[in-house]
DNA sequence: CCAATTACCTACTGTGTCAATAGGTTATAA
DNA sequence: TTATAACCTATTGACACAGTAGGTAATTGG
C-alpha cells in the first residue's frame, strides 16, 4: 500500500506545478487547496526539500518551488524517496543482509518478477504525465497514452 | 508489501504440493521443513481452512491437505484472503465508502492503472507455476515461463 | 480402550509504523 | 519591527505485524 507519505508529495509536486507563477507558494495555500493538515504536511515538504525535490525560502514571501521542470520528476523517484523500496518483500528491499533461503527458494522468482513490474511502471510515469495541463506544452515525449 | 501470512500461506501450499503423499500432512512437518514457527503458522493455517484452500483433519494420522488440484490455486486469490484486497491505495480498496474527492482527482488513474496490473499479474500466476515439479504432468497449460 | 497425536481455540504481548498534533525557534521581507 | 513563513523536536493514539502461551476437542495407532 502507498501511504499518505507518498501520495501527499505528489499532491504537493501536482499543486506546486499547477500553480506555478514564478514566486513561492506558501504551505498554508497548498494545505488549504488539497485539505490536508498543513502541520503534517510541514513533515513531509522537509523531506522532500531534503531529498532535492522543492527548494523553501523562508520568511515573508517565501514558500515552496519546483527545482526541475516537471517532465524531469521521476514518480517512482518521489514514491522511494518518501516510503523507502517498492520492493513488495523484505528479502529484495535490504540487498545488505539478504535472506539464507533466497538460492533455492521457490517464490523468490514471483516476487522479482512483480518487483520489476512494479518498478519500470512507477519509473515509467513523471509529474509531467499527471498534470491536467502538461508541464511545457510541445515538448512532452510521450503524449498519448489512454 | 506482502507481509509474512499471504507469503508463509503460499509456502504451505507449495509444501503440500511437493509432499503429496496421499495422506494428510501434520503442521509440524510442514513448519519443520519451512522452518517458520509452529505456533504462528497454526493462526494462518486456520483462515486458510477456514477460506476453502485447505482441509485439516484433526487427531493422530490428521493434519493437512489441498482441496484443489495445482493448478486450481490461483496467487491472488490466496494473497487477497490472507492480506485483504491488494489494492496501492485506500480509495480504491473500499468501494463502500468512496474518496469525495475520487471525481476530478488527477492522481488516481495512476493508482487505478497500477491496481490493474498488480491484480492481472497475480491473478494469472497459479500454484503449478510455482512448484519445481510441474502439478499434473502433462496437462499443464502454461509449461515454457522464461 | 486409552494415550499419544493432531487440529482447533482464545487471549496476550512487544515492536513498529502511520497519521497526525503541539509548541517552539529561526529566517526574511513588506 | 512585526507579521509571515519555513524549520525543528517531541509526543500521541490507533493499528497492524509477528509472533507466544496455554488450553480444549477430536481421532486413531498400539
Amino acid at each position: 500500500m502507498i501511504s499518505t507519505r507518498g501520495r501527499y508529495a505528489i499532491r504537493v509536486l501536482i499543486d506546486l506545478a499547477e500553480h506555478d507563477n514564478g514566486r513561492a507558494i506558501p504551505l498554508k495555500d497548498i494545505a488549504a487547496r488539497q485539505d490536508i493538515s498543513k502541520k503534517y504536511l510541514e513533515i513531509i515538504v522537509k523531506d522532500m526539500v531534503a531529498g532535492g525535490l522543492l527548494t523553501g525560502t523562508s520568511g515573508r514571501g517565501g514558500g515552496y518551488r519546483l527545482c526541475r521542470s516537471p517532465r524531469d520528476y521521476v514518480i517512482g523517484e518521489v514514491i522511494e524517496l518518501m516510503e523507502g523500496p517498492l520492493a513488495p518483500v523484505a528479502c529484495l528491499a535490504d540487498c545488505d543482509n539478504p535472506c539464507p533461503r533466497a538460492a533455492d527458494c521457490v517464490t523468490l522468482p514471483l516476487w522479482s518478477e512483480y518487483d520489476r513490474l512494479t518498478h519500470d511502471f512507477f519509473y515509467s510515469k513523471r509529474l509531467s504525465d499527471l498534470l491536467r495541463r502538461n508541464g511545457e506544452p510541445g515538448q512532452s515525449v510521450n503524449k498519448a497514452v489512454e
